[in-house]
DNA sequence: CGCAAGTTAGTTGTGCACAACTCAATTGAC
DNA sequence: GTCAATTGAGTTGTGCACAACTAACTTGCG
């Protein structure tokens, strides 16, 4: 792969783009979330909890938080508010009493029906094939990892 | 650029990790960023702002907001906290009397040899290669432009 | 001219994100 | 066994993002 001299402006330029392009495709993706979702009566942060709990079953808070990389003070508000809509339960685990379970009730396991046909809508609106999808994905991935060691 | 059939679980499945993923790395940016610009006591939005006066001068809330795709009901306030920091100052326009100019501080104006080394800390930090910040800053575009449709 | 429609900022309310902190439960060093 | 350090959840405070709204101003149509 043979690349053009670069000069120390444009590097610069080029930085600005991505962390600005990235900050506006997350925001955008958010807002398309936002109509798909409406119907659900959920934000996006609050359909990845779902998520994790249609994949892997009841999950202690910390669980939860570590596939998604949210820490406590963002997570107890949160899961607060889909208990008070009826979509969760939370418990205190018997073997360790610091350890709170968040369970799906029965209408949070029904609203996996109706959240089935979310994704393929959000990833027609990206415009994207497939192989550019998974090249995004990859390097996003690569990034995520980099920044995380700083 | 031949591709195998995806079924559509995995098709749903990828879906998922590019809107993760892109969300983690936003949120990791910005936590590296957080440190980068503590010391200039910018967050990365004020930032953002920042740039486009220092590259553009003195402009209207509107123009910064449709440079950056934000509302003014983000703006104001965040214009708010730059004017106490005595970073901007603003003006309502004679002109126009809706319109507010914002327009760079003495302060402001100084900060920028400060915020120079910013970027290439940041380009650094996300271990990709020129090419392949490239190929990055093309698909979020892309993609960006293509949720805004929707 | 005079008023309806559109434009521009700002306000209010909700929710996410994170730092810094508290508190209770647990673990480990001694 | 006791107590200090650690861990897990929650609280508080700050700031971003956006929807829905208000207020002030401008423009253009009659």
């Amino acid at each position: 792969m043979t690349t053009l001299p670069v000069s120390d402006a444009e590097l610069l330029r080029l930085d600005h783009q991505v962390c600005f392009s990235l900050h506006a495709a997350s925001r955008a993706f958010g807002n398309v979330y936002r109509d798909a979702l409406k119907e659900l009566g959920l934000t996006y942060p609050q359909y990845l909890v779902m998520l994790v709990l249609w994949e892997h079953g009841p999950e202690p808070v910390k669980s939860i938080g570590e596939r998604l990389r949210l820490d406590s003070g963002t997570l107890s508000p949160l899961l607060k508010r889909l208990e008070t809509a009826g979509l969760v339960h939370r418990e205190r685990s018997p073997e360790d009493e610091r350890s709170v379970i968040i369970r799906l009730t029965g209408a949070g396991e029904e609203l996996r029906e109706r959240a089935l046909p979310v994704p393929r809508r959000m990833m027609a609106a990206t415009g994207l094939t497939v192989d550019e999808l998974r090249t995004l994905r990859s390097l996003l991935g690569r990034v995520t990892g980099a920044l995380d060691e700083a």
